[in-house]
RNA sequence: GGAGCCGUAGUUCAGUCGGUUAGAACGCUGGCCUGUCAAGCCAGAGGUCGCGGGUUCGAGUCCCGUCGGCUCCGCCA
């Protein structure tokens, strides 16, 4: 007995002929003279009858006995079905299975949960992940996920990318996230890491003379997780030699188009770019959801002359003081505005005021503080009609933008402001190299210090580092990051000079960046890149919203939040035999703990 | 490292102010049933209320601890 057919692909072509179809049974409809079971593989569902009449009494009596869950092979005629009594809602819904033969392939326990079943606890789900991954749902985030990878490969190799693998064992480095570690046995003592990401590797390969890279890679990080964060993740990796910023990003568009095609998303490229500094001032991210409007207005010059205490302190201490105007109709409660108060509080600001639009006039109890001419020149400056709410964030810039920033996405999905159908996609590009710890008051990098200055501001790194423009590039679809990257630093001498600014003397820099220093010492070409985070990507594919991208559900096997593996039962403690054998001596006892 | 929410039948949940024998739906088991596709009807089984301790005459309910899941801050390219 052979599978002849997928459960799924039987048509009306398909009638008269005797097919064999094997999957699970998803249910069983026992009238008593005649049996239904539905049949699921990959492919989808078909209706198998055990009826004595026409198949004969063998597969009706097999098809009692069968249960939810259990794996069957059912040989038999493909019918029309009746007048009437086909089922629009599942694509075989016209024919049906008159089954001859039904062998049961596997007995299977009760499920835990239903396979068609819409709630299911999480926990149970990554218990039994093998279970979960049945759901129809859950097949088809996989086979998107695939098409996706495919399409990148596909349109990546179109553009003379190479596909190169790079190891998965590497050798620590102080920047960036905690490393997985992994014991060497063969040098008791040592240890290799795991990949946060190939950069380093795929830098090196452009100095080998690879041209362009490409890599689906895997990248590991020991921090904590997030629903949009998981301890491995995918990048669709890539780097490229002889090239400028723009031929980058215009690569990644390609890619994206390439991508997003495969979910029948229509691109249109170019992306808008908009400066970092722009981002921050209008929307007070570097990733901003571009669905809405709702922008953040300075104030700063309106209010300057205003005595209330909370405007002129922040004013005369260099801070700004800036707005949105909120289209709320009217519908922001007392309670809604003291909830978004505490928000703001959350994310550092010291409050927030807000001025109600009314139809006769404003209400607020700040008013009293502002004169008559300045309330006019706000609601003139910002816009603001009828129903509006305006609120009102005093602070350092960076507090204001952020706190703002968060407010406007809050408020934007509160008030059903995002269009939902839209894929904004947008280039936030001139990133500053530097930026001034605000506590330290050092000279930090903004992203990394490994990415090449803008050409004309390499003078600047002396006398005025932080007004260095790197070329470093975001890519950003309705709020979220997809990806991050930069034309690379390729001379040591001006990576050395870089790193100087943020009081790395070059005896400390051949320490901790010599590789990179060496291989670029020996002729490495000027090169750019980026990593796309490919579960981000694929979620947002699936139709999840950008702003709450849970990639759990676009990934086979997933962690917990605490980086466990419910299915397998890991992270797990090792026998001492082995520990000893990797040259661990002494290890912490969860259970002691 | 910090904060919050959740944990009751196989599953999803309800359970009032601390008070008799912890309920519903779905699922499951058995019976009936020849056109269902969320099949229907009848009957039945199914519970250490995550775990440990405390308060109380009495705890699913209150308190403390702990384990697990989730969310957020910090962290993270």
């Amino acid at each position: 007995m052979r599978r002849t057919h997928r459960c799924g692909s039987l048509r009306a072509a398909q009638v008269g002929e005797t097919v064999c179809v094997m999957g699970w049974v998803h249910s069983r409809r026992d009238h008593g003279g005649v049996i239904f079971l539905d049949i699921r593989d990959r492919t989808g569902l078909v209706q198998v009858v055990g009826d004595p009449q026409r198949g004969g009494a063998a597969a009706h009596q097999a098809a009692e006995g069968v249960r939810a869950e259990y794996v069957v092979a059912a040989v038999g005629e493909v019918v029309h079905r009746g007048e009437g009594l086909g089922n629009p809602r599942i694509a075989t819904g016209e024919i049906e299975i008159v089954a001859r033969e039904i062998t049961v392939l596997n007995t299977a326990l009760h499920p835990p949960f239903e396979i068609d079943q819409e709630e299911i606890n999480l926990e149970q789900r990554m218990r039994y992940r093998y279970i979960d991954l049945r759901r129809p749902v859950m097949q088809a985030n996989l086979e998107l996920r695939h098409k996706a990878a495919m399409a990148a490969r596909q349109y990546l190799s179109s553009q003379d990318f190479l596909e190169i693998e790079t190891p998965l064992l590497l050798k620590a480095t102080p920047e960036g996230a905690r490393d997985f570690l992994v014991p060497c046995r063969l040098v008791p003592g040592t240890y290799y890491v795991l990949p946060q990401s190939p950069q380093l590797m795929k830098q090196t390969l452009m100095a080998a003379g690879c041209d362009r890279y490409f890599q689906l890679a895997r990248c590991l990080r020991d921090e904590d997780l997030r629903a949009d964060r998981q301890p491995e993740h995918t990048q669709i990796d890539l780097e490229m030699s002889f090239v400028e910023q723009d031929d980058v990003l215009t690569t990644v568009e390609g890619l994206m188009q390439a991508v997003f095609a495969v979910a029948g998303i229509a691109v249109a490229a170019p992306f808008p770019r908009l400066s970092y500094g722009e981002a921050m001032e209008r929307y007070g991210s570097d990733k901003p959801d571009t669905r809405f409007g709702m922008e953040l207005i300075d104030l700063s010059a309106t209010v300057a002359s205003v005595e209330f205490r909370v405007f002129a302190d922040a004013l005369a201490s260099g801070g700004q003081v800036k707005g949105l105007c909120v289209p709320a109709k009217g519908q922001l409660s007392r309670k809604d505005l003291d909830d978004l108060i505490a928000f703001s509080k959350q994310f550092g600001a010291k409050g927030m005021a807000w001025i109600a639009v009314d139809a006769e006039g404003l209400r607020s109890s700040i008013l009293k503080f502002i004169p008559e001419d300045v309330q006019r020149a706000l609601v003139a400056k910002m816009g603001a009609q009828p129903g509006d709410m305006l609120l009102f964030v005093a602070d350092r810039p960076k507090v204001v933008a952020d706190v703002l920033g968060r407010l406007r996405l809050r408020l934007g999905h509160q008030l059903g402001l995002v269009d939902k159908s839209r894929h904004n996609f947008l280039w936030v590009i001139d990133f500053p190299l530097f930026e001034k710890n605000a506590e330290s008051g050092a000279i930090e990098p903004m992203h990394h210090p490994f990415s090449m200055p803008r050409a004309a501001d390499i003078p600047l790194l002396e006398s005025d580092p932080l007004a260095v423009t790197a070329q470093l590039y975001d890519l950003v679809v309705n709020g979220a990051e997809l990806c991050s990257g930069s034309i690379r630093c390729h001379i040591p001498d001006l990576q050395l000079k870089i790193l100087e600014v943020i009081g790395i003397d070059r005896a400390e820099a051949l320490e901790r960046f010599g590789f990179l220093l060496e291989v670029f010492s020996y002729g490495a070409p000027p090169h750019g890149g980026v990593g796309l985070g490919f579960d981000r990507i694929v979620a947002i594919l699936s139709g999840q919203e950008a702003s709450e991208v849970d990639i759990r559900e676009v990934i086979a096997f997933p962690k917990t939040s605490t980086g466990r593996d419910l299915m397998l039962g890991c992270p797990s403690v090792i026998d001492p035999q082995q520990l000893k054998e990797v040259g661990i001596l002494k290890t912490v006892d969860p259970a002691a703990e």
